[in-house]
DNA sequence: TCAATATCTCAATGAATGTTGAAACAGTGG
DNA sequence: CCACTGTTTCAACATTCATTGAGATATTGA
């Protein structure tokens, strides 16, 4: 997913908030299937209504998304945009300049072990 | 550079202002020469003592730097910061997951090409 | 339908952030 | 040393953001 400047920008503001931020781990751990609103707000110590509020703001930002299952909403890191925003801060914001992708292309190698990469195919 | 989790919100929180996100685009345009804080203001049409107190903003969050020069405050891209905030992204925050590495690793191939790796070694 | 559970919405409050203009500070050239 | 240029600092103000508790909404099982 493409992110333009505007969208970047939301995606920073959510990421610059400790319990924001410690959410989205929380949910790219739990993986695809994700996890109930009240159990993210309890892995990261928030109150109902503060991780109510706080992941409507992470999926305004398009980092994480929600369906309802019974009477939970279960949310899940949304790839995507998490990678969307990889993108930008490399090709945008950093104009692709060696000093940022190298790093970022040897972080990258690491990822795509056999241990990572499971059913995924890797490029590496 | 490695970031830890305080590092990453207040680098997180630097780019979610869009005043700032320019500035640290045109520096990043300007390379390690860099420009003066007047320059860069004038860049992103932002006030004298808006822009310094941005430019000092982003100084803090180690995503810039700045080194006197006669009369003036030259600054300039802190790229391994950049860097930092990338591999930050990757690997803390998203867990190395391969939805997110992968096409970080073909956006970095992309700019390990001759025209952008210029005397950087590049392991692409 | 009722009670219980899970989540969201709303309004109020205080804290943090961004903007502005005036004034201070530092370095340079005459 | 003085006037000038480039930059920062400061205080005041407006705006935005985070937290809280109370209440509304939706779903389920009895």
């Amino acid at each position: 997913m493409k992110l333009e400047e505007p969208q970047a920008l939301n995606a920073f503001g959510a990421l610059s908030q400790e319990t924001r931020l410690r959410m989205v781990r929380v949910l790219v751990q739990a993986g695809p299937e994700g996890m109930a609103a009240g159990a993210v707000g309890e892995a990261v110590d928030a109150s109902s209504s503060s991780a109510s509020f706080h992941l409507s703001h992470l999926e305004r930002a398009g980092l994480i998304q929600s369906r309802r299952e019974s009477r939970s909403i279960i949310y899940s890191a949304n790839f995507e945009g998490l990678a969307g925003l990889v993108e930008f801060l490399m090709r945008d914001c950093c104009s692709g300049h060696p000093e940022v992708c190298l790093p970022a292309a040897s972080v990258a190698a690491e990822c795509c072990t056999p241990a990572n990469a499971k059913e995924t195919a890797c490029a590496c």
